[in-house]
RNA sequence: GGGGCUUUAGCCAAGUGGUAAGGCAUGGGACUGCAACUCCCCGAGCACCAGUUCAAAUCUGGUAGGCCCCUCCA
């Protein structure tokens, strides 16, 4: 498989630590409020890249952070911890906040066929391995404490900037002027590993520690949970195009640092969905959520069909002009594909052909455009339709936009065949009010009449 | 100020040197009592300029626009 590597920059074959075992690591959500439809973006494109590694035969074990503490509102020294405010905010216990919103995460994935990860841990089971990569990374020099703070020295590597471009301090210096700048830090890329000190001492959470009571910075919590369930080597690392300086560059500093040796080949990263504005942000107002679009009357696939729709490295702009062309777009393919019936034996070549071509469009990076033109090419193909119903069902495996789910019709069918009938009879009359009346009621309970050659049937909306 | 990405028909989008996939929408036609559904047909020379080449959407240089990162963010 070939796949983008922002360590490189370029596009490689991907060749895991262990033949056949891939250790995926994908970047949770901080759940201090619901999920963007622009985060979860980033969620699909992991899901396909799990589930196109299976499909390939990998042996794959996917674990994923919940961030339930330690994100800050700003900058590392002056900030103020999300959960925190949400909490304040919300009248409730920070972990109550926590709670509420990762149960809301996972519906939300689970309503866009997004595979739950094998391992889900939350920041704050893990504070242990914390301290432990902190107090070794004291012990090493790696570390300094300064202030009440542990910070990290990032001028003990020779290559922090490896994931990024940038070269040196000196860039990166007076974007911003309202961030107060913390004099604590030896170098201005230094950052904090464990707090004790923070202008608000109104924390909820906090644990003792060699370094004092307090409760650690953001980037550790990802090494800590990384290193803790798939160990010293990593194959896949994900996250959002954000997250690549500072978290990313900052989590591959400390955990090098801490384990002496190489440890993430490859590092892959999502674009962003934007709206007409630029990025989508949660703190930017209006927040497009899953529910949003559900009480919009779209279906949550048709987001995962127009995501499917792009390339994952491409920046995609949100409207509802364009949903609403994958949402007509979904609908029409499944219904070409429900048409499909049963009508002989597999044809094995063929069969063979299309997994093979399905295969090759993921493998090239994960092209899932062209995996959904494929798809469009298998409906005009020459087979039988048992044939394309076998090969739907292998490709969607990994499309998870459930082709062959037919939707449950929770109706009563004597009662509409009855109408069926009783309107087939009015036309034959010539009874034309009659039968549109009929065919309306129909209508207003969600029934689609469809008057084909061979007869009349009906699809449920 | 620095770094990076991007620009293909109304919209989404593939394409990585050999003469523009696919989908949605629109329009036309068939079907229909009328519709819906379905089926058939129809559209661009790839932001602009200059190069390299027998040949460029694809390579090089420049111009313009958009976006992102450098600050919590997917």
């Amino acid at each position: 498989m070939k796949l983008y590597n922002t360590l490189t920059r370029k596009i490689e074959d991907f060749v895991p630590w262990e033949d056949k075992v891939v250790r995926m690591y994908t970047c949770g959500p901080t759940v201090y409020s619901y999920a963007h439809i622009g985060n979860l973006r980033t969620y699909i494109m992991e899901d396909i890249l799990e589930k196109t590694l299976r499909f390939l035969g990998y042996d794959v074990t996917r674990v994923m952070n919940i961030t339930d503490v330690g994100h800050l509102t700003s900058d590392a020294d002056t900030g103020d911890d999300k959960m925190v405010n949400s909490a304040k905010k919300e009248h409730k216990t920070v972990l109550d906040i926590a709670k509420f919103y990762t149960e809301a995460f996972f519906k939300d994935t689970e309503k866009l066929n997004i595979k739950k990860p094998d391992i889900v841990s939350p920041a704050t089971n893990n504070i242990e391995e914390y301290i432990k990569i902190i107090t070794k990374l004291l012990d090493t020099g790696y570390a300094y404490q300064t202030g009440g703070n542990v910070y990290f020295d990032t001028s003990k590597l020779d290559d922090y900037y490896k994931l990024t471009n940038h070269v040196g301090e000196e860039l990166i210096s007076g974007v911003r002027e309202t961030v107060e700048e913390d004099t604590n830090k030896k170098n201005k890329t230094d950052f904090v590993l464990w707090f004790t000190k923070s202008k608000y001492e109104d924390q909820e959470l906090k644990w003792d520690s060699p370094f004092g009571k307090g409760y650690p910075g953001w980037h550790i919590e990802c090494s800590g949970i990384s290193l803790k369930y798939l160990g010293e080597y990593l194959d896949i690392h994900c996250g959002g195009v954000d997250n690549i300086f500072p978290h990313h560059t900052n989590e591959i500093a400390q955990s090098e640092a801490y384990i002496g040796h190489d440890w993430c080949k490859y590092w892959v990263h999502g674009e962003h969905l934007n709206d007409a504005s630029g990025k989508m942000s949660k703190s930017k107002g209006k927040v497009l959520t899953v529910s949003f679009l559900e009480e919009e009357g779209f279906n949550p696939l048709s987001y995962r069909f127009m995501v499917l729709l792009s390339h994952y490295r491409k920046q995609l702009t949100f409207s509802f002009e364009s949903l609403s062309g994958a949402e007509n777009a979904y609908k029409k393919l499944k219904s070409r594909i429900a048409s499909l019936k049963n009508d002989g034996n597999i044809d094995e070549d063929v069969l063979k052909t299309y997994v093979t071509k399905f295969s090759k469009c993921l493998e090239d990076d994960m092209n899932t455009a062209n995996a959904i033109t494929l798809l469009y090419d298998l409906l005009k193909a020459d087979t039988n339709d048992t044939t394309k119903i076998k090969v739907i069902e292998k490709m969607d495996a990994v499309l998870s936009l459930d082709l062959l789910k037919k939707d449950e019709k929770n109706i009563d069918e004597e009662y509409i065949k009855e109408m069926i009938e009783k309107r087939n009879d009015a036309k034959k009359n010539k009874d034309y009010a009659l039968a549109d009346s009929i065919r309306d009621e129909l209508a207003g309970m969600g029934i689609t009449l469809k008057d084909t050659r061979d007869g009349t049937i009906y699809e449920v909306k």
